[in-house]
Parts: C-alpha cells; structure tokens; sequence
RNA sequence: GCGGGAGUGGCGGAAUCGGCAGACGCGAUAGGUUUAGGUCCUAUUGUCCGAAAGGAUGUGGGGGUUCAAGUCCCCCCUCCCGCACCA
C-alpha cells in the first residue's frame, strides 16, 4: 500500500494502534474502571458510582498457558467486557476483574520439558496475557486481579480448606456445622456415639476416629483413579469414559490408596434442588443432575446362610419378580459367600466350566480386572457372570433364587449387588437369557406389547403373599412401591432409600504445583489442621519438582509426591498448643479446581488481610436481592466444558461457607451464560500432514496450496493445526477495536462458529465509516454540525437506540452491531452529520469498540471519559410510525400493499386493502378479512 | 442405547408473541475513484422461468393444524454435546 492515496486522516491500523494505546494509557492513569465497594479500602464516596445498583460481571478465569492466546480465547471476555461496559453507562456500579488460574497440571508439565520452575514459566504466562488482553481495551479493575499462586491468594484456599475440614454435615439440620459443637453433643450425651459407648469411655483415639468420619474433608483408604502417566490420582470427573485422563489422555487405573477426600455426597440434595433457582442454560443444569444422579428406591434384605445381602433398587414394587441376584465381582461378601463345591444340580452353563465355585468365581475376577474400561464397553451387548454356588431368599416369595456375579453390576452404585428382575430390566432379561433364569412378570405389559422386559406402568400381577400380608396385584407401580416399602419397613426386611451417583470428591494430587495442605501428622498418624496463625504454608522449593511419573500402562507403580522428597520441609516441629512437637507435613497438593472454587469472592476484597473477603462487601455484590434469592454473580460467562468440574466443585464450597456463615449467598454464580467456541478450518496434505492454513487458497470448489489440493477439515485452532490467528495479528492489522466488533458480530455469543479472517475487513470498514461520520479524513476537520436531522434520520436513530438497548440487555451483541451499522449507512448518505445523531452513536458503539469511541468522543467536545456517560435512552414518541405498510394477502399470497395512517381504523384499514387487491378479487366477494393490526391483512376467498 | 441441542442463500448469521423469510456482514458480479492492483464509494446478489413486467418456488425430508408455519403438532433423516450396563 502507497501512502499517497490513502487519506491522511483515515482510520487506519496505524491510527487505530495510536489511539488505542493512548486511551489504554489514559484508562490506566484515571483508574477508569476501578469499581467501588461499599466499605474498605477500596471504597470510595466521590465515585459516579458510588452507592449505585451493583453488577458483578465475571468470567472464567484463564490457565495462563504457556502458548498465549489465540482469537478463540478473548471471545468471552469481549463479551463480558461490552455488557459491563454498557451496563455502566446504563447506571450500574459494575465490578468486573480478571484473575488467572495459575496451579495444576499442565503449568507443571510446561516447566517440565523447558526445565524451568513452574513458577517462573506461569508468572511469565500471566505477564504475557495481562499484556495480550490490555491491548484488547478490556475495562477491568486492575486493583482486583488475582492468581491462584500468589501466597496472599492460596492461604485463604487453605484457609477455607480448613473450615471444611472443621466441619461435619447435619443430616438433621441440613447443614455443615463446626465439629466442636458435634464433639459438645457427643460430650453431652445428646447425640449417641456410633457404637452406643458414652463419649467420655472412649480412648482418645477412638474419639478422634468418630470425629474424622464426620469431617466434610477426609482421608480414606479407597479404590481411586491413578494415572500412573501423569503420576498422580485423578477425580471422577477427570477420567473420561473410557477410562482416560482428560488431560494427557493417559491410562487410568483403580488402585487402593490412601488420599483426601471431600464430602460433597452430603450436598447431593441441595446441590440438585438449588439448580432450580439458577439462571443457568438447562442443558447444562441437566448434566449437573444427572452427573448428582439421585435416584428414589429402597434397601431390601436378602437373606443367607452366612449374611443378608443389601441391594438398592429403584423398583422395589417388583420384588416378587426377582429370581436371581448378582454381586459386582468385588462384592465383599463373595468370599464368605462362595461354598467350596457347586451344589447338587448346578446347571453346567452356570460354572463357567470351572469344577468349583471357587475356581470360578476367581476365574471371573480375573478376566474382569484383567478388561480395561474401552473392552467392557464393547462386550456390554454380551453379558457374562457366574454362578457363586450360593443361594438367597426372597423376602416376599420365600424362593431360594442363585446368586451371581457379573461385570454388568458395578462395585461403585448402590450397595454392589441387586435383586435381578428380567421381566422388568432389560439387562436382566439379558442376563437371564444367556443363563436360561426364569422370568415371572410382575407388572402387566398393556395389550399387543411385543418386546422382552416391560418398564413402563402397569397393574401389578402375580405379587401377592398373603401369608406375609403382602398384596400388590392391581396395583400401579407408583402405589406399589409406596406398599412394598412401607411393608418392607415394618418386617424390617429393608426401607425406603436415595442413592446418588454422586461420589465423594477425591481431592488430593501427588504432584508439586497445587496448594500444599495446612494438615500435619502426629506421631500416631493423626491428621491435625494447622491454626489459622500457621497459614499459608508455603510451597516450598525444591531440586526436583517434576513428579515422579510412570509407564502410562504400569498400573502397579505407586505414586510418590514430590514434596515428600523434602524430607527437612516434611519432618517439622510445631507446638500446636501442647508444646513443640515433631509432626510430619502432608506431602499431597490439592486439585487444581480448588483455587477456583472461591476466587470470585476474593475480587471483592482483594487486599484483605483478615479474611478471604469481607461481609459487607460480599453481602454488596454477591448477596440475595430478596427472601429465597441464592445470590451470586450477576453474570458468570465460560464455556460449557466446566459444566460438572469447576461449577460443582464451587457450588459446593460455596454452600458450606454459606453453611457456616461466612458468605450470605448460597449459590456462587445466579447466572451463568456458555459462550461457544471459535472454530477453524485446518487443512492436511496427501500424506495427512497439516498445512499453513493462511496460505490456503479456495478455488473450484476445491481447497489448493500454490497447485496442491489439500483437504480441509474443521475444528480447533491449535498450534499442530497450522490454523492459529492470534488477537495480536489481528490487532496489527486493523486495531483492536475492529477485532472485538467482529467477534461481537460474526454470531450470537454462545453459539460456536467458524474463524473467517477475510471477514474482519466488514468490521473494519463499519468503523471507518463511523469514524467518517465524523471526521472528514482529508482535512481531519469536524463532520459534525448542530443543525437537527431530518425527520427520517432522527426516527431511525430512536429506533436503533430502541433496539440496542433491547439487544444489550439480552447479550444479542450482533444484532446490536447490525442495528449500528443500519444507522450509520444512513449517516453517511448524509453531507453532514447532526449531533443528535452523531453523539448517541459514538456512545453505542462505545462497549463494542471503546477506543475509537472515546477518541471520537473527545472530538465531539467531551473532555471526560464516557465510561460513565448515560446510554442513550429512545424517546417514545418517534419510536412511534406515522403511516403503517400493510401487505394485503389473498389466500396466504401477498397481492399488494397500502400505506395507512398509524392510527387508521379497522375498518379503514380492511376497505383500503380490499381497493388494492380489487383486481385480484375480480368481483369475488372474500368470505373472510383478516385485519392483524400494525402487521397485515388477509383476505380469504 | 439414554438424555439434550441444532439443521435457513456460496459462507457467518437475522426473523424476540403464528403475520412480508434471508436484517447485518463476508464472498461474488457490475460501475465509479485510481497509472494499475489494493483501498474507499455506489448498485445488484436465495433458486427457477422470463428481454422485462411479472410469475413460480423456497427455511433437512414427509405429513398435519391454520386465513397465515422457519416458528405449533406427529413421523423420519443428519450433525454436535453429555452420559454410558447407575439397578
């Protein structure tokens, strides 16, 4: 491009970079943004919106990776940055901060392969995108920024940590209470000790034991999720289906071990009924259900010669149905169970081929640990078991019915055994089928039904014992269910019971960089929480900080955590109140989502010194508006993929602060909105090898690079794709203000939409015309003049502001743009623009593009910022027309149109119309007349 | 398999309450500016028939309700997401 055509007061990328810097320098030097709290040191009176209706806007705060960011990332942040940018000139006190994410796992695999500590790389990543996102022109208080590694942050993660585990859940109150006032109650009699001893007769480590079963943060001994690949043991809801860590993909395998956990299973009920007054996308409240999984049913008893076999079932109203029970294989009862030889008359399909029971069911296990998780999965079409040798009775029939086991019954739900109903369980009847079991119906499938197991509703047949006063038949299955239970409760053969999939939340990681616990050990091996005093423990440094990581495939490698390697950081001496002591340090870190379990409340008070944030300002930004509200965040934008992680660990860190008093909301974010992702084409040669994707070019309707077809594929932007674009070219480009209108336009916010580079030249080109409408970019002069706009400029102008307003509030920012950009081709027909015009369209364009916005301001005549101008706001009367348009429909086509005053009658309206389409009619009388008013007529013939 | 979401021009998308389908942008075509390319400006741009006027047709497919359906109802297809033997 040659300098010499191109006008000297252009809005180019050259003069959009200088302004940009220059209202970025200006924002920083004011503290523009900077929010003020209602008390504290970061309150202050003399702010425009001091004491003004609160907003907390938040996202999901980033991990600061190491390969900085791409255009897919800032999306949301755009998008909360416009809506609190709108909502401020709208009136409202907004707080609106960035933090970064900065522990876990993959900042440690970072500092792994370049050598260099963890925190060296992440505080450098955080620099790098604080820089990235300040070139955005992103309106945060920069007063309020946090990082989950800073020591001031991560001793109030500790400390929070510590309430929890100080805490134990009132099943009765329904509620998390301090564990003082459980040891008062035992102490006093009024609460019975698990074995019925009075607490004063207990050793003290048999209280401390009661007491630890309590704690809402426990340590057991439990079958967990180890990942020998990445070193360390993973949650739940890190181990994807098949049996893979989310992050790194690596093999994982249920392994015994001793780890934290946390008690999240006592907040199943309220973490499912408080979703009910969240904001939240369904889809997304739906996955937090069924992840929760709480299923209505009962406990019955089976009994046997050697123990009763519990089983949960959610059809306990189908009990006479069961003819066959089966244990998960790691049942602990399959041991004492098991006889040493099959009984008499022990079908041969039963026995696996194996001459005893023993054998078999040895066998079995066998083969179903040896199955990875992908391989049971492709058997679940085929079930297969074993017969125990041993017998149980069914509580209603008296009938002695065999006792399996079988891969398709899971250790991990329930109680790990069922009572199997094949004519009301298709699995059963499955399993049945391969092991040729009887199947009595017990509910009658409605007439012409065809297919194997009926689950739906039905009168109960063939469920009557009256010689154990138990009559079902007749029944539907909701009234028999409440029957059988409440029999079932009265023999005592079992009751009503809830079980979740829900697990506890396994806590602990064997790696470096997390927060270290405040938990020490005593000599007999006691967990003991550090005082308040004590905190934060320091991550201490060390020569090794890579954990020790494995064969991905070696499943019998043991974890070994990296700050056990610190033998003079771990041996320690302390006096806890009892005088100095050697205890030993808890080696384990925690998870990376225990820093963003809190984080949000700590923006509100970030300088803070005697607590993780201060009551009047959480009640200020977080608290209820009214008798049952949750409270929370206004706004909370982020992804989708935190659906179950991030947000259910939150919730329920939030809940037990809230139980014990310490925040006034019981639900961190009221509102949460998925942003969708940026996509991109990526493209791979003949050998399947990826391709610069800018260097790609379409042509007959094929994709080439140079003459080489390539083929496109569609999905992430990465690094491996060859398809990154970063914001920084895209703000050398055309500016930063340009890049957050095309992201704002190319779509609705939450839906995924594909990367088009070629396309930003739209928005660029829609802020040079703004600029234009100002700015004559010959001489640079003022466009603008004070005489009024004509009639039809100032009634489009009403009603763009009309219509932006709308859009904003609804987060529909593209059609806000397209309602922008409708006014401002109608201004720049115009030889000169009006200030009426010109004004309230610099300050709507303002939150989409803030620079130029500010820049165009000040041409204007506005000294001041107009981060705190008012919205424009529409008047009334012009939104209302003079002459309405009707299309005349005859039998649902359009045969013409008139033009009638607004405020034309009916009857007016209808015989105007019948005139237009008088030559459609022919002299055809209509046999009916739709008059829609201010939309259409339609004539029916 | 179960649950959820979505299918609209060459592309991204709009149509908010059942009321003129395709706002706005990209791309494409033509013209203006320019030595030229690019930039910028103007116009056209769902498809088919037609020189045009105009007409027909059109929101994944098939039925239905209605004066009127992208929108409501039934059946089917495709794609995306979640869960995955949860008793």
């Amino acid at each position: 491009m040659t300098e010499v055509d191109v006008p000297p007061f252009r809005y180019t990328a050259a003069l959009a970079d200088q302004i940009e810097r220059r209202w970025q320098d200006r924002w920083e030097r004011e503290g523009a943004f900077h929010a003020p709290n209602p008390s504290g040191p970061l309150a202050d009176p003399a702010h425009p919106r001091s004491g003004a209706e609160k907003l907390f806007v938040l996202d999901m705060f980033p991990y600061p990776s190491g390969a900085g960011l791409h255009v897919g990332h800032p999306l949301g942040y755009i998008g909360t940055d416009c809506f609190a940018r709108y909502q401020r000139m709208a009136g409202r006190n907004v707080l609106h901060a960035m933090g970064f994410d900065a522990f876990g796992l993959p900042a440690e695999q970072y500092a792994v392969q370049t050598g260099t500590h963890p925190r060296t790389t992440t505080v450098a990543n955080i620099d790098r995108y604080r820089a990235q996102l300040r070139r955005l022109g992103l309106a945060h208080d920069q007063r309020r920024s946090v990082a989950t590694i800073d020591t001031d942050f991560y001793r109030w993660t500790q400390w929070i940590f510590l309430q929890i585990f100080d805490s134990w859940y009132d099943r009765e109150a329904g509620r998390a209470r301090p564990v003082s006032e459980l040891i008062a109650e035992f102490a006093e009699g009024s609460r019975p000790t698990p074995d019925g001893r009075p607490w004063s007769g207990l050793s003290a480590a048999e209280r401390r034991a009661v007491v630890d079963d309590h704690r809402l943060a426990y340590v057991s001994q439990a079958p967990v999720n180890w990942c020998p690949g990445l070193g360390t043991v993973l949650a739940n809801e890190e181990v994807t289906a098949d049996g893979r860590s989310e992050r790194g993909n690596f093999p994982v395998f249920k392994r015994n071990l001793k780890q934290w956990m946390m008690r999240i299973t006592a907040y199943g009920d309220r973490l499912l009924d408080d979703l009910d007054k969240l904001d939240w996308p369904e889809p997304i409240k739906l996955m937090q259900r069924n992840w929760i999984g709480r299923s209505h049913g009962a406990h019955v008893d089976f009994p046997t010669p050697v123990a009763a076999i519990r089983v949960f079932t959610t059809r306990p109203d189908t009990v006479f149905g069961a003819t066959y029970m089966v244990l998960a294989p790691e049942h602990e009862l399959v041991d004492t169970l098991v006889p040493s030889a099959w009984p008499a008359g022990t079908r041969q399909a039963w026995t696996g081929g194996h001459a005893g029971p023993r054998e078999a069911v040895e066998a079995y296990r066998k083969a179903a640990a040896a199955k990875t998780d992908v391989e049971r999965q492709a058997e679940t079409k085929e079930k297969t078991g074993v017969f125990t040798g041993a017998y149980a009775t069914n509580p209603v029939t008296g009938g002695q019915i065999p006792i399996f086991i079988a891969d398709y019954v899971l250790a991990g739900y329930g109680t790990g055994a069922i009572m199997a109903v094949p004519a009301q369980d298709e699995r059963d009847w499955e399993f049945a089928e391969v092991f040729e079991l009887p199947i009595v119906r017990t509910v009658q499938p409605p007439e012409g039904f065809d297919g194997r197991a009926y689950t739906g509703d039905g009168p109960a047949v063939n469920s009557a014992a009256p010689e154990r006063g138990l009559d079902l038949d007749g029944l539907s299955v909701a009234e028999a269910k409440a029957r059988i239970i409440a029999w079932l409760e009265e023999t005592g053969n079992g009751q009503g019971a809830v079980t979740y999939r829900l697990r506890d939340w396994l806590f602990s990681r064997q790696r470096y960089w997390g927060e270290p616990f405040p938990i020490v050990y005593d000599a007999d091996g006691a967990a003991i929480a550090l005082p308040e005093e004590m905190l934060p423990v320091e991550l201490p440094e060390v020569d090794d900080f890579s954990p020790r990581t494995f064969d991905p495939q070696d499943a019998d490698s043991d974890p070994e955590t990296p700050l056990s390697r610190r033998r003079d950081w771990v041996e320690v001496e302390l006096d806890l109140g009892d005088g100095p002591k050697r205890y030993t340090r808890e080696t384990n870190v925690m998870p990376q989502w225990a820093g963003s379990c809190w984080y949000e409340m700590r923006y509100l008070d970030p300088t803070n010194g005697a607590r993780f944030v201060d009551a009047d300002n959480e009640r200020y930004w977080m608290g209820p508006r009214g008798e049952g509200d949750c409270g929370g965040v206004d706004l909370y934008v982020g992804g989708a993929e935190h659906a179950v992680l991030h947000l259910l660990y939150a919730r329920f860190w939030h809940k037990v602060l809230y139980d014990l008093g310490h925040v006034s909301s019981f639900e961190p974010f009221r509102r949460l909105f998925n942003q969708g992702y940026i996509q991109a084409y990526a493209y791979t040669d003949a050998r399947g090898a990826y391709v610069p994707a800018e260097e790609v070019a379409e042509r007959d309707g094929g994709w080439f690079l140079g003459d080489v077809q390539v083929n496109r594929e569609y999905g992430k932007m990465g690094k491996s794709l060859k398809n990154v674009v970063t914001p920084d070219e895209m703000c050398a480009a055309y500016g930063a203000d340009t890049f957050r209108v095309y992201e704002m336009s190319m779509g609705p916010l939450e839906v995924s939409r594909p990367w088009e580079t070629r396309a930003v030249v739209g928005s660029y080109r829609f802020l040079q015309r703004v600029w234009r409408a100002v700015v004559d970019e010959r001489t640079g002069e003022s466009r603008v003049t004070d005489d009024p706009a004509d009639e039809q400029t100032r009634r489009l102008l009403h009603k763009v502001i009309d219509g932006v307003r709308g859009d904003m509030e609804q987060i529909r920012f593209n059609t806000a743009i397209a309602k922008l950009i409708e006014l401002t081709n109608g201004v720049t027909r115009l030889s000169a623009t009006p200030r009426e015009v010109a004004e309230p369209l610099v300050l709507m364009v303002a939150p989409f593009a803030p620079h130029i916005a500010e820049e165009l301001w000040q041409r204007l005549g506005h000294p001041t910022s107009l981060t705190y101008a008012d919205f424009p706001v529409a008047d009334p009367a012009l939104l209302v027309a003079e002459t309405v348009t009707y299309p005349v429909q005859v039998n649902g086509k359009v045969r013409g149109r008139i033009e009638v005053p607004a405020d034309a009658a009916e009857e007016a309206v209808r015989s105007a119309a019948l005139n237009a389409v008088v030559g459609v009619l022919a002299g055809r009388e209509p046999r009916k007349v739709i008059v829609v008013p201010a939309r259409m007529v339609s004539v029916v013939l």
